[in-house]
RNA sequence: UGGGGUGUAGCCAAGAGGUAAGGCACGGGACUUUGACUCCCGCAUUCGUAGGUUCGACCCCUGCCACCCCAG
């Protein structure tokens, strides 16, 4: 069985391509170049994980291409990306990616290479149905980040880590002698990295400066932009020593006079949600039922705690109501539902309900 | 230019003769395959300014400056 294994030259796509190659799959490892971008120096910023990957590959003893999917990631991922951000929103490039690049566009590749599968080191699994399962490791869990996929290509997936703990990815790592056992995790937009996100996004949408102000209608500073902030912000507002002296925090967004909206105080009212509505709602496997209320568990972000919702689905939308007032639901960003460890699927908020 | 008040870090604010609390903001780090949140650490050799008293002053005295208020 020949698998292709999408590389970024990290421990757990490494250990991924171990694994399959203790198994005895025949076993090809791909880097993915999706985001054309050079240092100070000139110096391709991918350069260092290439190499990585080029070292591990010849370790474990397996053959290695280099793939560039920057145009489609330009296209299908980086420009919705804007143009959500241009709407006021805050989107999740991330989960895109894996619909259109790794798990579409790399997929595509992979099958033409004659694969019968692909994998890659996210921490999650799947069952014979073809559902989508949380990763064991609790807290890496990554299925928030891969509920767009369809049961066909999960299908086409392999996921070696996903029943481990990144502590036993990086034991594997190290007791195979692969140099990256002990790199840091990365973070960051995929393909893009860790960066000044608001220098980031002005290099790519212009600033229009105004005013911030409370609920109340008192202005209480200056923003650079509403695209450079997000609901539930709290950092970077740069407003201090005002009333009771507690923090400020954005609650919203006022398009038409350019103005971010303000709270003073963590516990706001203004910065709890009871329920949303999710557009382009999208499952897995099966479209819950039209109309029924479904009682399940629900993630808004990455890495949250499950949360009790109870979710309508009325064509490709989810109202969804929570079982316990929410903090920073932001439109633009990932609802994603669970069953148990199944994750069926979300959509996107567009909606928030106080 | 008569009276009163206030001047402590970017902002708010303790302090009250014994050698500068705290909060916000900000900076750095941790966490993290989005954006955020959260957590940790850091952040006034100096208290409008110039002198004086004192072993010792942000705290007492004097001059000056600035701002505020009330009278004009």
């Amino acid at each position: 069985m020949r698998v292709v294994v999408g590389m970024s030259g990290g421990v757990d796509s490494s250990v991924a391509a171990l694994l399959l190659k203790q198994q005895g799959y025949d076993v090809t490892g791909v880097f993915m170049k999706n985001w054309e971008e050079q240092d100070e120096n000139g110096v391709c910023t991918a350069e260092s994980d290439w190499r990585d990957v080029r070292d591990v590959c010849d370790a474990i003893g397996i053959p290695y291409y280099a793939v560039n999917f920057a145009k489609e990631y330009k296209d299908r991922v980086f420009s919705l990306f804007l143009s959500e951000y241009r709407a006021g929103r805050t989107p999740n490039p991330d989960v895109l990616c894996n619909r259109e690049i790794k798990f579409k566009a790399f997929l595509d590749f992979a099958m033409q290479l004659g694969a019968d599968k692909i994998a890659t080191g996210h921490f999650v699994n799947t069952n014979a149905q073809g559902q989508l399962l949380r990763g064991a490791d609790q807290n890496k869990d990554q299925s928030y980040f891969l509920y767009m996929l369809k049961a066909f290509q999960l299908q086409k997936s392999l996921f070696p880590v996903g029943h481990l703990t990144k502590a036993q990815v990086r034991d594997i790592a190290r007791d195979a002698g692969i140099t990256v056992a002990e790199k840091k995790d990365s973070t960051g937009v995929c393909f893009i990295g860790e960066r000044d996100f608001k220098q980031f996004l002005a290099t790519f949408l212009p600033a229009q400066p105004g005013a911030m102000v409370t609920p109340e209608g008192e202005i209480v500073g200056c923003h650079d932009g509403l695209m450079y902030y997000t609901l539930g912000q709290r950092r970077g507002l740069g407003i201090g020593g005002r009333g009771d002296g507690r923090s400020f925090f954005v609650v919203d967004k006022d398009l038409q006079n350019n103005r971010l909206i303000v709270v003073q105080g963590e516990d706001h009212p203004l910065l709890y949600t009871t329920g949303a509505v999710a557009v382009q709602a999208t499952f897995v496997e099966e479209a819950l039922p039209e109309g029924v209320p479904c009682k399940l568990s629900a993630k808004f972000r990455y890495r949250q705690p499950d949360q009790g919702v109870t979710v309508v689905r009325a064509g490709e939308q989810l109202h969804i109501t929570f079982d316990t007032p929410q903090r920073a639901v932001t439109p633009g960003q990932s609802t994603v539902l669970y069953r148990g460890d199944v994750c069926l699927g979300g959509g996107i908020i567009d909606q928030i309900e106080r």
